[in-house]
DNA sequence: TAATCCTACGGGAACTGTAT
DNA sequence: ATACAGTTCCCGTAGGATTA
């Protein structure tokens, strides 16, 4: 089965550092890049939920995940410090946020929604990405990031005092990049009542976000 | 087909007004 | 003060439509 021929063509990978998968791709093994891209691809996934919860285009920021990922691979320096899963979180989220920002840059963006700055807002449809509803802020650059990153703790906090129990569990796992049915099968509920709890989830930021602009 | 959105429904808790 | 009916809000659920 396609199973089986997929364990046997990683088997040689499976065991190696992703160091050592780099410098395989670095000296011309593309089977080696395929299979860091496989690999890594439920955390683009995860990086990327963070930004299209609220309604951002799905395909389009995995995509500028992706190439976050793939220039990763190719920039990654052995001889630095930081492990190649740091180094790829960050390239992964700042092509996604570089992206977003082209994509909503001379857009007009309402006063009262630059919250929807993370989401891409492609056309008329007034998206917000998650994490810019949890930020509250605009991110201009990495260094921002870091900043934001306080206060982004704080918010956290908030918001899941809103959520209920299922809701901010669903959440988690969601934003962990499990699908609906992974989510499900996990806390023993129906596909439909994790739509519902994500729905609600959503529609709540939405609302937290309303207040929060209007109160800054 | 899976993910997502929209709308409506039912149960329960909290709150309110009122009659006793 | 107590009891009770009515209202409202929140949570979870369900069916169906839409999207990718």
């Amino acid at each position: 089965m396609n199973l089986n021929i997929e364990v046997k063509h990683n088997e040689k990978y499976e065991i190696m550092e992703d160091e050592q998968l780099i410098e395989s791709v670095h000296n011309g093994e593309s089977e080696a890049l395929d299979y860091l891209i496989h690999k890594y691809r439920n955390f683009v996934r995860a990086k990327a939920r963070s930004y299209f919860l609220i309604g951002a285009d799905k395909e389009d920021i995995i995509q500028e995940g992706m190439i976050g990922l793939y220039k990763a691979i190719r920039d990654y320096k052995e001889d630095k410090l930081t492990s190649f899963k740091a180094f790829a979180e960050l390239c992964i989220t700042r092509q996604i946020i570089t992206a977003i920002k082209t994509a909503t840059r001379q857009k007009h963006i309402p006063l009262n929604s630059y919250v929807s700055l993370d989401k891409p807002i492609y056309d008329e449809e007034s998206d917000r990405t998650l994490m810019d509803v949890i930020t509250g802020a605009k991110i201009l650059n990495p260094e921002e990031l870091i900043i934001n990153r306080e206060k982004y703790d704080n918010i956290e906090g908030k918001i899941t005092e809103l959520l209920s129990d299922l809701e901010r569990k669903v959440l988690a796992l969601y934003l962990d990049g499990q699908s609906y049915q992974e989510i499900s099968e996990e806390l023993n509920r129906h596909v439909k009542s994790i739509d519902n709890a994500l729905q609600r989830v959503k529609r709540k930021l939405e609302r937290y976000l309303e207040v929060r602009e209007f109160s800054m």
